[in-house]
DNA sequence: TAGAATCATATTGTAGACAATATTGTTGAA
DNA sequence: TTCAACAATATTGTCTACAATATGATTCTA
């Protein structure tokens, strides 16, 4: 089936991607101690664990995690390039702080390519990866009716169609991109934004049609009802942030470059 | 020559893509000495002096830029992150190898996010703004008519266009993206493929009409116009490779994970 | 001779110590 | 009281040395 690999860690993601879901195996890492540490980190910071905006200290999480500076030191340099820290010279790293500018920033990109993904996905789709997709959606649909752990399972869910989805594509360097960076930074602000309702009845028609032009070969459509899909879910988070940034009006400026 | 600088500076990137074309000052950089290692590795490998698929030697390099490892590897692993090295655990780093496959996923997304680019900056630039562009044009086809540096000029020249274009979208994110990641990865490119043609009568002609639709502020022509332009390098690029790889045969099977 | 196991070497991974810089708190003057 | 200069502290940046692993050459066996 695919595709795909990657840094240090290629068998994981993919296995992760395309398996009957198993609830998330912690990942056995077998690489080096940046590489373990690399993966806490990241951890933290997705689950909201270290704060937006917080510092990172590094005498602190070397001895928190039992390591040297230098390894650790490696694991944030990669948690910069998955722009989940921000690193000034001489100052330090802080953990991203997330706004509505950059929410909109992200979202446009994530339109771009997850629409190019199906697109692709359309195209190159088996007919035994569309069965997966199906049993996929079935899947989450029962989990959401038996409304037990509702919100959680509908969020992972929802990642679970979309890396499906992007691994079917068949572009390692897509799939890397979306699923190693920009889905990570997704999860960032679903914490933040606690538990919003996520229109999960829409989003299982939008999902289930989506299927149905992949299942077709049709892929501008299927480019098209993807980049509407991630348009709305957009739409979603942007009322929820605005919501939540009303009471203090922060950040909701058009500044573009950040000073 | 070269423009390019990155995270750790965003408003640096930025500001250079916007200003009306300095003789590109090469960058003085006053961070950290991975910081510098970093760029004056990233520009040994861009421009073919690390040759593709050749290991990094630390203590070979730490000698040769005269600094010790711990530096060197933070630089290798932002390098790791512009996916122009890759590392294996206990075994190091090689500098990226270029295939066909990876050449056409790249322009895939090349593809989806300079569409996306342009089309934003159809909706945002000022009149100011296209004048830069027209300016920018101009002065690129008197060069190429002057003949002289005919090729290197044109290449260069190309890239700024596009660095304008997307820095006129206003994303930084994308902005990042593109121009810190993805362009560099190109530059390596067409240093391989050494001084292509590069069809330029036909790229200023294209040119000339993606500014015309973001003048019109005509969001959805201009995506579209820049993706077919992208489209057209991608179609030259590949015609290139595959009749270079043709006596050797080299990497031009469909493999798609690297193991 | 071919292949596998073993050992020597080189390279990577990690730790700890020191130097350089930024941050914080304090003191002194206006 | 406020601001500026200075000193003390903490944190980052860097280096050197050592441990762990991989690489290759060599030896031994079939």
């Amino acid at each position: 089936m695919s595709i795909i690999v990657d840094n240090n860690e290629a068998p994981k993601s993919l296995a992760v991607a395309l398996s009957p879901l198993p609830p998330l195996p912690p990942v056995a890492t077998t690489g080096t101690r940046a590489d373990s540490v690399f993966d806490l980190l990241r951890a933290s910071i997705v689950q909201g664990e270290l704060a937006p905006g917080s510092k990172i200290n590094e005498p602190q999480l070397s001895k928190l995690y039992g390591i040297s500076r230098g390894p650790l030191r490696e694991a944030i340099r990669r948690l910069e390039g998955c722009k989940l820290v921000e690193i000034k010279a001489n100052v330090g790293a802080r953990v991203v702080e997330l706004d509505i500018q950059k929410a909109i920033e992200i979202y446009e990109i994530r339109e771009a390519l997850e629409g190019l993904a199906c697109g692709l996905a359309a195209e190159r789709a088996t007919a035994t990866d569309c069965d997966q997709l199906r049993a996929l959606l079935a899947r989450h649909e029962a989990q959401i009716e038996s409304e037990d752990g509702k919100r959680y399972y509908q969020k992972e869910g929802d990642l679970d169609f979309h890396y499906l989805i992007v691994s079917l594509s068949g572009n390692t360097r897509l799939f890397n991109l979306l699923c190693d960076e920009l889905y990570h930074l997704l999860r960032l602000y679903r914490v933040q934004t606690s538990s919003q309702p996520s229109r999960p009845a829409q989003a299982f028609k939008e999902h289930h049609r989506i299927v149905d032009a992949i299942e077709e070969r049709d892929s501008v459509l299927a480019e098209l009802l993807m980049r509407r899909h991630i348009a709305s879910a957009k739409a979603t988070l942007l009322a929820q942030l605005e919501s939540d940034s009303e009471p203090g009006l922060t950040a909701a400026t058009p500044c573009i470059a950040p000073r």
